[in-house]
DNA sequence: GAGCTGGATTGACATATTTCGATGCAACAG
DNA sequence: CTGTTGCATCGAAATATGTCAATCCAGCTC
């Protein structure tokens, strides 16, 4: 019989997965990943100034990637006078625990190594 | 006083963030993702074949897609006779739960709901 | 051997994304 | 009111990424 064919129905993984691409797509950028790091460990809102001078980029980069941020729904933004201020969105942590659940299901049977 | 000035000292995440978003840059495509979650669950390697018919993507696309994996160290690749197996490298799940918790820390006081 | 088949590699092209400069807009300071 | 400042938005340029067609390279079959 040798080595058999290839199978004849692929069982591929089939769900949409557009939100969790999407996702991890906003982590998969060094400005916005240093974004998410610092806001998840702020204790209040951290000012738009502190970015634009911390991040090795033009303002109106930095702009552009909070926006983006905002638009996956994992930042919130409030206006003081002239300044703006980011927050982390609540339940963005949780977001991206469940879409690596989805992902990447834990072994459903043993944890045992052997 | 009135509104406070911006705070002198930035205090943004320095950490080198590179390996972490590489790694979500891997999952930031629709048929990488696809690609992932099928290894996943898959009980057993699976055949290159597989993904060339079940995505819908030409089969060198297919290829370059897995060789970005497979650099990024998500996945390993054998080969039988003529076909190609991947499977999902070992600790890949682990590595991704590794970055999610240096990225978006779970907060450090109470874990409970209420 | 010759021909075929699965898959990797190469090269080109199309599209997305990142980045910046310039401009616009509100809020503050005088 | 005028000038300034922080931030958003717009438009363009540079770079990266996804995609395919063509080719190459084993290994299989005859």
């Amino acid at each position: 019989m040798s080595i058999q064919r290839c199978l004849p129905e692929s069982n591929l993984f089939n769900r949409d997965l557009d939100g969790e691409v999407e996702l991890f797509k906003a982590l998969g950028d060094s400005a916005r990943i240093a974004i998410i790091a610092t806001l998840a460990r702020a204790e209040h809102a951290v000012c738009v100034c502190d970015f634009t001078s911390g991040l090795d980029l033009n303002q109106s980069t930095v702009s552009h990637h909070l926006k983006l941020l905002k638009d996956a729904g994992l930042v919130t933004s409030m206006r003081r006078g002239t300044w703006g201020y980011y927050a982390l969105a609540p339940g963005a942590r949780e977001r991206f625990e469940a879409a690596l659940a989805i992902v990447l299901p834990a072994p459903h049977g043993a944890r045992a190594p052997r």
